[in-house]
DNA sequence: CATGAATGAGGATTCATTCAT
DNA sequence: GATGAATGAATCCTCATTCAT
């Protein structure tokens, strides 16, 4: 049960488009005119399926938001140990910003523009998984009995930077700038020894 | 000796504007004729003093950049353990943000545009200070050999993710989102713990 | 025999959407898709009755010109006086447009729009009834042998005017804008003693 | 001391496009872009002059407002008969609607659009002249002793429908709907005799 | 240096109309 | 007949930029 189904093909096509544009213009210039073209639809179409720009926005920040979600704990097993399952969900977190760019383009800017005013509630909503596997950790005493938001920040904050500027080093074409596997490791292997029960 | 004092007041005033108005519109979406407004200027003079929107823009970035430089190694003092420098470093980055959290939203603004590929060199450049300062703990011995730009992300990540929801939980009125002195304070511990030798 | 019996439900329906929307908006600003909307119909159907806006615009001049028609000179009784008559149809006048305001507001909003120019024909028409009406009071020596078309501006310029202001002073709380029973009567008498054969 | 002249070249020209486009088009289909080029400045100009569409049209009812209400009264002389003067600015009404059908068709399109429900006190305002005209007629015991809205709807419901048919038929080409010397001086007769203190 | 009126290309949005179902 | 998704031309308005004063 895929959450993408309750999206029609149309819905799905503007919102590759607008990611597209948006990482390529910034959502602000993107005009809804290139959204329409690049999806094969009229610009009215655009509008019978969102009421606005920022409409579409909110919606397409949803549909992030989900996927992200799904993709970081999809495969969560609870029979592995604490430690390995921290580090799967860290690494999940990384890689699919480093594989979906855009989508990871869109929630940064998302989040640093005025939109990410409008969201309060649903932010919190869409850590809200990670936090419960976070408490889970405290609970089963695998981890330092910390303040949850700080927890939320060294894990997200580590993924967001890092997958960053691994894509900034394609992008940039400064490979120097970018993390093997090793380093990618090494990261969750810091966080872990820092917040892992000693 | 302040970077700032090699700018007019006229300029300084369009840069406090322009940061204002592109906190509460976006970069894209804020108007040169309201930043010359508010900066009490015609419009023409903010194009005496930058030549377009985008070099104002590049102009803002590197007076930010330098400011934050300048904030976070101003007081680090050579004569205290390496430990408490790093502490102070990574406090001082986090303080200085939730100062100014103008700064704050047009850098997160201005990396996660288009204009952040415009920057490349610049970029790098902007953490060579901290580089060095991390180099320095791992040539002292203090800290584990890690890659650099892991440690980069570990202390950068980190400082930006929780200074941005510092001021989102006070933006959006949830204060249960911001953080104590003690959180920050663990905050740092970890990153310590992570990365110290041990 | 009802002219209105001559258009189906449906029509009806669109009749009385399209009436309310074009005083609330304007008939160039109100959009085809809410007269459907509040016609409860698709889009499609008011198509399939009326070939474009513009067909629809004038199907419904005529719709509301007959039913102006037919009530201004139902009761008219030639057993009574002239000057009877001539008070009753005046009345009648001023009564129909005061009783349904949007048919008021749309015929004068089409006849001050350009639309107004496409009814040459159609407007003379309008005013035939009437027209034989002024004949017979001169024919009769009841009214002074005056040109006709002063004579119907004397009826319709008045009567037009005065249901437009005390609607007005409905729609705006202005109840001194206004009229009373005995102010609409005295209107009336002016014209009579202006037009009557002394 | 013309009303005009408070304002510039570039006001005074757009006005005159947007009547002409205005009696064209119709107020609401008229589109700025046209109205700006025909006034020969950018569509810029006039949303310097004008903050939207609805200002340009409201400011430009003041501008006809006033234009009428000096043209009306300009040459009423108390010297003369009260009878003499009735006749005067009725004909001046008349007239003036006659040789500016623009303003005509711009002030009957915006009394009986959405907009002409903004402007409640402003209206009244509009008549405040003829009604002090008015009056005078009465304290004067000149005028029969009637209802002052009833006296002004007299006056201007006949003077307005009147200038508008013989507009019409001009327009289109039926001269047989429009009026000579003869006739105008008949219908200020009726309206004077029925009237007038007797 | 400073001003701000003027420009006009470009963008968000609307809406009359069509047509496949 | 009836539907309403789809179209895209047209509209209002914005805003980066210029330039005469």
């Amino acid at each position: 049960m895929n959450i993408q189904s309750t999206y029609s093909d149309k819905e799905k096509a503007i919102f590759e488009s607008a990611l597209r544009l948006f990482d390529e213009y910034g959502i602000q210039a993107a005009p809804m005119s290139k959204v329409a073209n690049e999806a094969r639809v009229a610009t009215g179409t655009v509008y019978h399926y969102f009421a606005s720009k920022e409409e579409l926005i909110l919606a397409l920040f949803q549909y992030c938001r989900v996927s992200t979600n799904q993709a970081i704990l999809a495969d969560d097993d609870t029979r592995h140990s604490y430690e390995a399952r921290f580090h799967n969900v860290w690494h999940n977190l990384v890689d699919y910003y480093i594989r979906h760019p855009r989508i990871m383009s869109f929630l940064n800017q998302f989040y640093s523009s005025p939109y990410g005013k409008l969201i309060s509630e649903a932010k919190i909503c869409f850590q809200s998984e990670i936090m419960n596997f976070l408490k889970t950790g405290i609970r089963e005493k695998q981890i330092k009995k910390l303040d949850l938001n700080i927890l939320s920040v060294a894990l997200i904050g580590t993924a967001m930077n890092l997958a960053q500027r691994q894509t900034l080093s394609k992008t940039c074409n400064h490979p120097e700038w970018g993390f093997g596997k090793k380093a990618l490791e090494s990261m969750a292997g810091i966080l872990w020894d820092g917040i892992k029960q000693s």
